[in-house]
DNA sequence: TAATATTAAATTGCATACAAGTTATTTTGT
DNA sequence: ACAAAATAACTTGTATGCAATTTAATATTA
């Protein structure tokens, strides 16, 4: 039963490497009281300003169960502001503040401090990221 | 500010698919009333048969607040038994039952259903498997 | 147009993850 | 030997994640 050996699994290094460059993050993100979730959740709202739930939660592969807490908790810190779409009240807009613009500053060093963590070569970093997003593509064709 | 924009990051990806893959489990899982953390975790019982909560652990990248309530309700299923070493007190012993190591049959297509909704070529998967395990190893350095 | 279907968020319930602190046991250093 | 340090699990508290359900609003269709 060679393919139910934990070191014959592809799953489980991803989901163990996921977990452990998402730690290295950590003290970064504290010294910024954010958690890795609500700091992907502000890299895209730096990029789009504003944006609803649905299309927010597609970008960041998560669903309104996890976005209304967390969005929430970024609304109490003042870094996004929620409200209704006036034009189809389904839709909740969330839009960055001043305030959470200003974070960008905080993080512009974090990415560099973390890679120098991983100590991949270029071409290593290429291949995974490409192999990565064709693997989320190919799940998302369903 | 390139470097905060989520699609230059490497980290997202590599939640983002760890996060859907392990999805791709869940219907499977579901059947035999296991989870992703759980299903792991059986799969180092299978293979040691027998392990403390430390190296168990050391192998899935876990800690005891995370495996204590997993073993427990492992325990409450009959997959595992748990008692405290008698030459050591601190440590408590995981051993996997008869039941346990049933539940190996069950879940013997499950790797193939999985990689199969994936697609990738070989040397892909094994590009992906070797650098993550790269990266595990060069975080696990400190 | 009135009933039905669809859609978007929010809510609920359960299972992780993990940091930080606690407890019990064993080891170490003097 | 015995106090101090170290170790292994456990516990507590917080924050996800996600399936499933609910609620409110909009679109569709007979």
């Amino acid at each position: 039963m060679d393919n139910l050996k934990l070191e014959n699994q592809l799953c489980f290094p991803l989901y163990a490497a996921s977990k452990e460059i998402v730690k290295l993050y950590t003290p970064y993100l504290k010294d910024i009281d954010l958690t890795y979730t609500q700091y992907i959740t502000m890299m895209v709202m730096w990029d789009v300003k504003e944006i609803n739930v649905k299309e927010l939660g597609n970008k960041l592969f998560l669903d309104s169960g996890t976005l209304t807490p967390l969005l929430k908790k970024l609304e109490a810190k003042g870094y996004v502001e929620r409200h209704r779409l006036s034009s189809d009240e389904r839709n909740l807009i969330v839009k960055v503040t001043k305030s959470g613009l200003e974070l960008m500053d905080l993080c512009k060093n974090i990415p560099t401090c973390v890679a120098g963590c991983i100590n991949l070569s270029n071409e290593e970093v290429e291949n995974l990221y490409s192999t990565l997003y064709k693997i989320l593509a190919n799940i998302k064709e369903d």
